[in-house]
DNA sequence: GCGGATATTGCATGCGTATGCATTACTGTC
DNA sequence: GACAGTAATGCATACGCATGCAATATCCGC
């Protein structure tokens, strides 16, 4: 070795970094490198050395430089809508926690109401993530060429683009709309409502579709339909204009739990209508809220858990390497409670969850 | 200069860096860099040729390298509690819209119910965030001053912790407290309760005060008190409780909104109460939700956008050397609503947003 | 105790940008 | 047109870590 090259002998303001470890614990900031960096070959002795360093130290490894060194940054980035609809930050923070066991950090991006998502892109590409998660937005055909050039991973949550190859995660919404037109039918309802959500998304339309499919099949029109797009504001509307009306319908679908809150509201509150007995409401989500005793809200329970151990998954694959770009549809189920009438048979589950599985045939 | 030391032209797999930038543009990285650094030295005509190369190769600086240089993330650490509690993703739209603003990004963590915050706090320091945001959640002098040594900001939103020189910004919950006791007493209740959110914050202490002294002031006592912990589960325990004795309290004041809406949920649904005739309720926060026709909440609002302002603020000045840890406490006022009865005096404001001053003397 | 296989170590360099410093190009003045 | 003063530019290096490669150290079987 050169003779007088002890350039490792360094201090500097400002924080503490490897080479000052590997002064301490006699070593080369490469040891102290590899001592963190799980799967590197260090010895017992050698890590042993580091760690105490590392601990007298305060050490911490700089995930900036090693971002840098690896480019792989371990963050994601996570596109989510307005939180007005509560059934997101339970999504969210499903997410957050999956992400986190799999040793991920999350940048988070807050969309606002009335402004699209492409400027949010703009930053999203600069941060540099090793992924990114939109949830229940949809992404343009240019946009995702784009992202699979720079090798950037994307998954749709709870929306899907058709055709696109982008990959989602969804719950089964086509199921979903159709079990709940079945429960209705069974309920013996016979003015059935809808009350779509942004028509523009997949999410409505899936829903909607199957339920006026198996409505029809059954012989049943839609006998209103009103479109809320899953605002609060706008499904109230829609609730005053049908509770308004000369006749009821005496079923309603809404197309997610956050509408059907607003029609409980209103019916409740401003027509006086006992939910459950005059009118039967159903939503779409299973958020929190909709266990509430005042809404006991009956609804299609979307399985967070699951879609977000989807997307995980997911993300690992195409960093992985894989090409495809799977979508997902997760299976939920139609939980029972008071906002419906209740057919006479099919229902199971515990008190605390009980839910509707269409007697077969 | 040395022949043949066009050290410059590079080409590597991956994303384009600004040495390609400049190759094609026929300047130096250095130009480059300038022309996306703001304030930086360089000619119009510089700037053009770098913008034209870098729009044609599709170019973004990278965020990461730039951090590592300048020793700046513009990254935020946001610590937030679990969602539950609706306000809480008002505040976190509301903190990521101002973050945005000042040109930051948020990594975001969320915390579990019922495990300490500490294991993130060690996660985030790895992180190189350039401050760190704590919603509703409190701070061990040992972190505290671990930060301080390492030059990282922390301000606390909506809680703080007492002589421990951390930043916090609060909403004046002692003068909210107050004024909830007079609005009460003005509108001539005489048994009042308290449902206490968590014990151990200083948010519930505040408000806890405040109210009852005024109370005592007046000549009245607590007629009722339970500890709801801001859980909705627990607040509806308190409600079942204080509904079913044999003699009820005529006006509550619950610690924030969501134990209030768990109260009127229980009063309503069953208990069967009209709640703002046989009981009045009385929450904190101003959550959104608070205006759901079947709830009318009148409660304490946090004006949410100027917290977050003060949050960017106390950040902004800190990063530029402030050693001081400010406490700031932001006013509120009382939205009224009709969850409550009214007094005869002292309301004032539009329709949509009716509030109410203590009338003086 | 020997030869070879294997595990550890350190050196040197790269990751992509920002920036101090020295150099060069302008700009206006008399 | 010469000069001072300023603006613009490029060079070289630092930021803190990971890692390929070559040099050692350790281990194993015999």
């Amino acid at each position: 070795m050169a003779p007088g090259k002890k350039k490792q002998i360094r201090r500097k303001r400002g924080l503490i970094t490897a080479y000052e470890v590997a002064n301490l614990a006699g070593v080369s900031q490469s040891a102290v490198s590899r001592t963190f960096t799980f799967g590197a070959s260090v010895s017992e002795r050698t890590r042993e050395k580091v760690i105490k360093a590392a601990k007298k130290l305060n050490y911490r490894p700089n995930l900036i430089a090693r971002s840098l060194s690896t480019r792989r940054s371990d963050m994601v980035g996570v596109i989510v809508p307005p939180l007005e609809n509560h059934f997101y930050p339970e999504m969210l923070e499903a997410l957050s926690a999956e992400l986190a066991r799999t040793g991920r950090r999350m940048l988070l991006f807050t969309s606002q109401r009335n402004s699209s998502v492409e400027p949010i892109l703009e930053d999203v590409l600069h941060a540099r993530v090793d992924a990114l998660v939109m949830v229940a937005a949809s992404v343009s055909s240019h946009f995702a060429e784009e992202c699979q050039k720079i090798g950037l991973p994307i998954v749709l949550l709870n929306r899907k683009t058709d055709g696109k190859s982008v990959s989602s995660v969804t719950s089964s919404n086509k199921d979903g709309g159709a079990v709940i037109a079945r429960f209705l039918i069974a309920g013996g309802h016979k003015r059935f409502a809808y009350v779509a959500g942004l028509e523009s998304s997949s999410t409505n339309r899936d829903r909607e579709e199957a339920f006026v499919e198996v409505l029809s099949q059954h012989g049943h029109d839609l006998f209103a339909r009103g479109v809320g797009d899953y605002s609060f504001d706008r499904a109230a509307e829609v609730a005053r204009q049908m509770l308004g009306a000369t006749q009821r319908p005496d079923a309603v679908f809404c197309a997610n739990d956050h509408m059907a809150l607003a029609f409980i509201n209103v019916a409740k509150a401003e027509f006086n209508l006992a939910v459950g007995k005059d009118i039967s409401v159903v939503g779409f989500d299973d958020a929190e809220m909709s266990r509430w005793p005042l809404f006991d809200l009956t609804t299609f329970a979307q399985p967070l858990p699951k879609m977000v151990e989807q997307v995980a998954r997911i993300i690992d694959n195409q960093l992985a390497g894989a090409k495809v770009a799977p979508e997902i549809v997760v299976p939920g189920e139609l939980v029972v409670r008071r906002s419906s009438r209740l057919p006479k048979a099919g229902i199971s589950g515990p008190s605390t969850r009980r839910i509707w599985i269409p007697p077969a045939g």
